[in-house]
DNA sequence: ATTGTGGCCTGCCCGC
DNA sequence: TGCGGGCAGGCCACAA
């Protein structure tokens, strides 16, 4: 699903419209219109406004347009974008492959007939008006070790749930947070924060390490941990069958002998 | 303020 | 071969 290293590349690939100037709008889904907005007033914004930047805060993605509000596209689970027929991720986990039109979301028509589109079959992103940045915490990927034990001081909740806390870390997804975790041998379900100085500088490389590895590998669905999340399979470490619950309702997998002091 | 829970959405996979 | 139930998780509303 995208997490941060998807909407990363979708980042990349939306640079290319900067500088183009949105002759339409599509919004063939008002519902994915959140927080307000609905397909007058997104029109009213974007109609006739030039692109002039395209920034990333977690899995945020922000269209700046010139004298204009920002706008806030999000990808759920299964959002991907299109820019001049180019997909920004070919394969997603838990996502389908095919292109079908009913999943057109919402799209911006360039002059020249270039277009931006978002592709979600099941409609758990959505596009908002001005989104308020000042709700995410610091991006993961630019993370320092200062800012993990700010983000983690006085927590009395699981460490995966401070870590999908995107008000506290953001760009963090289930996958991603789940590789770091066994990369780091902690336990999702130790106390957020309870970490001594020597394992939150063990988090903090773990996070570090994890997401330049996978983007290079090609995204938040090639972590290790991941590949062996089947059935029959060991942790890919210590060959120990992996630990699995529901946290906060989501999928959690880990290796207790791994994360065992 | 913090933490936990439920619900939204729907394509896909599995078992019958 | 078709069908139905369960699963997947980012995000938000809501409760305690």
């Amino acid at each position: 699903m995208p997490e941060i290293l998807e909407v990363e590349r979708y980042a990349r690939l939306a640079r290319r419209t900067v500088g183009r100037t949105i002759v339409d709008v599509a919004t063939p889904d008002s519902w994915f219109l959140k927080r307000g907005a609905d397909p007058s007033s997104v029109r009213a914004v974007a109609l006739g406004a030039t692109v002039a930047g395209v920034r990333r805060i977690g899995k945020l993605l922000l269209v700046d347009l010139a004298g204009r509000p920002t706008l806030g596209l999000r990808f759920g689970m299964t959002g991907r974008l299109l820019v001049d027929g180019v997909i920004g991720i070919e394969e997603l986990e838990y996502g389908s492959s095919r292109v079908e039109p009913a999943w057109f979301r919402f799209a911006l028509d360039f002059a020249g007939g270039t277009t931006l589109a978002i592709i979600d079959p099941r409609r758990l992103g959505g596009v908002e008006i001005a989104p308020d940045e000042r709700r995410l915490g610091p991006d993961a990927f630019t993370l320092t070790e200062s800012q993990l034990r700010d983000a983690l001081r006085g927590g009395r909740g699981p460490l995966k749930a401070r870590l999908l806390d995107q008000a506290r870390i953001a760009g963090l997804g289930n996958l991603l947070t789940d590789e770091t975790l066994w990369r780091a041998r902690l336990l999702p379900t130790r106390r957020a924060g309870s970490l001594a100085g020597g394992e939150l500088r063990r988090l903090h490389d773990a996070i570090t390490d994890t997401l330049h590895e996978l983007d290079r590998r090609g995204g938040s669905h090639t972590g290790d941990l991941q590949i062996a999340r089947a059935p029959g399979r060991g942790c890919p470490r210590c060959g120990h069958p992996l630990s699995h619950t529901q946290a906060g309702g989501r999928s959690t997998y880990w290796c207790t002998p791994c994360a065992s002091p």
